[in-house]
DNA sequence: CGTAGTGTTGAATTGAATCAAGTGTCGTGG
DNA sequence: CCACGACACTTGATTCAATTCAACACTACG
């Protein structure tokens, strides 16, 4: 299942007009390759690898499924899918959304390289939203029949399991309170101070990087209109906080965006 | 440690005026015993020992602890508090809360017989929130460490945790659709609607049932004042949708209900 | 019996949505 | 390589849903 062509870096490039990447540190991680093993990925200490001793990592790695890569808008899932697996982003990005009843979607989040996408199947058996790639992206697919058989025999890896879906809970909770709460700029700039960490994580610039995402994407997350997401990047802007250029965006004053943040 | 009082029912009717109890299938789940066990427990059909066998449940059984009954206003734990158990609701309801920068809250769940509390502490090993009783409740804490152990030898226990722990996943990502794309209006129906299923779960009565908590908690929950919530339930109430006298609630027109949500 | 907490209702205000009109950008096919 | 069309983004003017401010009623409890 798996010996497809690498593809390469073929678009690492894709959508800047300016020469930045070769200024600055990559803004992407790029290796869409799928001749990779846990052992060897790069992000295997802070995907699922972590906390595995090379046996463990190994006996991981038979049940990893690496499929081709996924083109912008291609799905993992659709709504109502049965369950089957887990994903991890290797390279890439994603995004989750559902579909409301008057046809208008509502992401419900964003998934970038080393996290984990579906959980939201495990207790019903089918997917509860459906899940596009970003811009082109590789998965690493893990059975979940398999892994829970796989975290019986390693406790390490059912211990990490857990953790790895209490964040996701903690997660959703930390938005919960972002959306009952914050004004536009506050979600605006918690969501901008997100992304900047979660870049950090896999070793990618925290104050310059580019969105995978539409403004619409964004505002759907925030439960913001366009034209609002719109307007908080140009007046933040204007206040020297950040420098957006169409999907490059800098982070100018990170204290300052956190002082936004906590304002509330 | 649990052979403590058994406190009984003292205070089943707490807060009802009308002798409303008398009428109609209980409004409360009560028992407050702390000499119960998940053998025997009335939820044990919803709670963790579902799809154990007996043997299995007797595992379960020895690691869970039965504390004494909690006060309204006592604390399960407190935001930042080591983790160290999740704990299931056997009677009375609890809320968790966040309080913010300016130090007003947050509630970001409420917690009802049968369902489980505190797994956004597994990830981090601290709480994310504190959580406190609603009124007079009783709990059965079950320390993780020992869960997981358990869980590793017995795959249900394993499969059925991964489920909970999904299923609140699944949850909170609704949770996170309702913040952004509903009106004030279709909020409230949901979280009513959202009661009464939950009620109909441990057998009370899906249609007519206490409030346990504030209007403000409500408010806090959903993103919305107090002044809202109140004037959204005289506004249902003079449609005939519900009827509301002080915590006591009936939904009068669930159809009705479920309309106003899948509007947006 | 009085006081603090809880809930209701009204009037004024406001932050974000909506409506509307444009510009910019990208990918496609000629 | 350029022209075209679709989509993405921005900006302004107006509207509206929910908040805020304010006053008051009810309830529960020491």
């Amino acid at each position: 299942m798996s010996s497809v062509d690498t593809t390469g870096d073929s678009r690492t490039t894709q959508g800047d007009s300016i020469p930045l990447q070769a200024s600055v540190p990559a803004l992407k991680i790029c290796p869409h390759n799928v001749n990779i093993s846990c052992a060897s990925c790069r992000l295997n200490e802070l995907c699922l690898p972590i906390a595995l001793n090379k046996s463990e990592i190994h006996q991981l790695d038979e049940i990893v499924e690496r499929n081709r890569p996924y083109k912008k808008g291609d799905h993992l899932y659709r709504q109502s899918d049965e369950f089957k697996s887990v994903y991890a982003v290797r390279s890439g990005s994603f995004k989750s959304y559902v579909l409301s009843d008057n046809g208008q979607g509502r992401v419900t989040g964003f998934f970038l390289p080393g996290e984990i996408i579906g959980m939201d199947g495990i207790a019903s058996k089918q997917y509860a939203n459906s899940t596009a790639a970003l811009e082109h992206s590789s998965i690493c697919e893990i059975p979940f029949s398999q892994l829970e058989r796989l975290s019986h025999e390693l406790p390490n890896l059912q211990h990490h399991f857990f953790a790895i879906m209490g964040n996701e809970i903690a997660k959703d909770q930390q938005i919960h309170t972002l959306l009952s709460s914050y004004t536009a700029e506050e979600r605006t700039a918690s969501f901008l101070l997100g992304l900047s960490s979660r870049y950090s994580r896999v070793s990618l610039s925290p104050t310059r990087f580019l969105l995978p995402m539409t403004r619409s994407d964004i505002g759907e997350y925030l439960g913001l209109t366009v034209e609002t997401v719109s307007r908080i990047f140009t007046g933040l802007q204007k206040k020297g906080l950040i420098e957006v250029n169409n999907r490059e965006i800098e982070l100018l004053d990170i204290n300052a965006l956190r002082a936004i943040v906590s304002t509330s």
